[in-house]
DNA sequence: TATGAATGAGGCTTCATTCAT
DNA sequence: TATGAATGAAGCCTCATTCAT
């Protein structure tokens, strides 16, 4: 996602601008909502409004971007923590910061919510590729009966959603955590220090 | 939520008008989402535009009435389960109702996000008496056995939000709920270490 | 001015209905201006919308009717004065607090000015009525020697109007009159007494 | 006032812009009154409504820009005068000429008013600027006997807006000048081409 | 006759998008 | 390519006026 959709490769100083831009528009949709004018944007990254439209022919795009943006750093996370030494806490542990990077961002909560509608359409390969890190993680957790057998990466993805919205409207936090991660737990509570023999 | 702030009764037509604009509101929101312009609810609900902010003098309050509507019809079908015959079997199928609804309709979501903001503020008494009768059918469940004792009202409430937004947008449900229930159920190994971070 | 145009004489309580709007409307305008709504004049008045615009069915009509009011109020006391023993302090005392009225009702200059365009058409009988009265004043001071002789009714109600204005917006009051006043003096007679007041 | 709040120098072609809004604005509020459309104003002035919006972000601040200009063309042809040969000819020649443009231009009248009010607020700097050079004219014409010694330049600015405000709405004109002028001058001396012999 | 709800034109303002500089 | 001025559709809201109760 560093090259225009017209293919040919932008000049060092577009491509500068079009990552001012980018991470203007991060900043300004975290703060305000995606209701904030391209105006305000153009301001916060240093440059014309026509600049912004130059790289995002439409304020649709320039969401769009914004959210691939936040879907690809996610996903890159998830790929760092494939090899992880417990793969539940990997697990966990990426839920967890996900969500609460969600309770800042609004952005990252509809990212995550459209990138679940199908995980496809509007942004492109950054859902999908996700939605693959995490599943990753999901099946190691898994292996290591850290995670119930019987769910799949979408319906993880749906309930990061669910939690993060949660987390960034709703007051709670670590106490709806808990009760999700016991749902994602397995039942028989398998080998786990204190369980029955 | 019968009579407008100013004091005195409306009239019968009035009444009725007050109430296809609340109606219409509710519909276009629902589909449109809560950016849908005021124009649009009073075409929906064959009044003139005057008629709408007769009522509904701010777009805000208008969109509150919607909210409020919302959460108190919820709230009416939690009390009517007050004394059901199975408490638990109460307590998960009005949370999936819910759930259900907000599925169709983007407004649900946003109401109970709002009511669980603190439960207070913009939806007026809506939220807290929501969260109430929610808080009944929840001891009830929990004196039952159905559901862990060691969560709150408010915890529910944020799960709601988050499950009805999971609901709405990524395309889960059932599946997801069903891990949020399992969540909340009493684990058959009460005690056990190893909690979300 | 206390019958409708149609003819037929109104019935005690509309009579009563009328006064009251009437007052309520010179208040209202005289507080906010003549851009204050007719609602604001109803509820002033204590009646319904339905009924201001039954007996004013314009609100062009109501202002009308406030400045009509005012100029009739005017040249009755103008003819009070018809037979004063002091000409000259009659007539300058009359001037005075005509502007000290319109510095707190913005209306009694519109009202003048209404009046001196010509003395007829929106107004009705009542500028001409006000300027025939304010032209006896003048007349007489004129014969006592206490206003210079060359000018006319026409030319003090254009004054007046000006030291209205004048008054009600620019800061100043008696040292302006003081010039006015000065100027209509006859210029041979230098010390006289009676200053504006 | 060639620049935008803003800061940095306009365009050459939005300064254009900038002055044809200013001119149809100029026109348009002289013509019908402040209570004109900003519409109307786009429409005279052959620009977008949304081009007016971006000079002027408000309707008052467009009103405020108009009444500004006014009195800073005045301003300057008041300071223009300031070494003419005969002091009072220019005095009185200044203050003529302002009430006739008043005569056709009601927001001169309006400019002179709010400059009145205290000299400050809305205006700015344009009010007391006007005071200040309209003072140096009254100065010269007093130290040269055209102008009684007992007046200051705010009851002057208050008989230059009742006598703009008269001369636009009641009538008469010349015959009121009259009036005023006699009234502004000496006592002493009342005829006189020229000064004492 | 009185009431006040209903109406809708019209006003102000915002903002995504286009285009001349 | 970058800039930011220009555009105008569209949104919210007010208010004079009409009309059913």
């Amino acid at each position: 996602m560093t090259s225009p959709a017209s293919g040919r490769p932008l000049r060092a100083d577009a491509l500068r601008n079009r990552a001012k831009v980018l991470a203007a528009a991060e900043e300004v949709f975290a703060v305000q909502g995606t209701s904030a004018s391209t105006e305000e944007v153009a301001r916060k990254a240093g440059v014309g409004i026509g600049t912004v439209f130059r790289h995002f022919p439409t304020k649709e795009s320039l969401l769009e971007a914004v959210l691939v943006a936040l879907l690809e750093r996610l996903a890159a996370e998830a790929r760092g923590l494939r090899s992880a030494d417990d793969p539940g806490a990997a697990f966990f542990g990426f839920f967890g910061r996900v969500v609460a990077q969600a309770a800042a961002k609004q952005a990252v909560t509809e990212a995550l919510a459209e990138a679940g509608v199908d995980a496809r359409q509007a942004t492109g390969r950054a859902g999908p590729d996700l939605k693959a890190a995490l599943g990753v993680l999901l099946g190691r957790a898994q292996e290591a009966g850290a995670v119930r057998a019987d769910v799949g990466a979408g319906e993880v993805m749906a309930l990061l959603a669910g939690m993060s919205y949660a987390a960034g409207r709703a007051g709670a936090r670590e106490d709806v955590l808990r009760i999700a991660f016991d749902g994602l737990r397995p039942r028989e509570a398998p080998d786990r220090p204190g369980a029955p023999g």
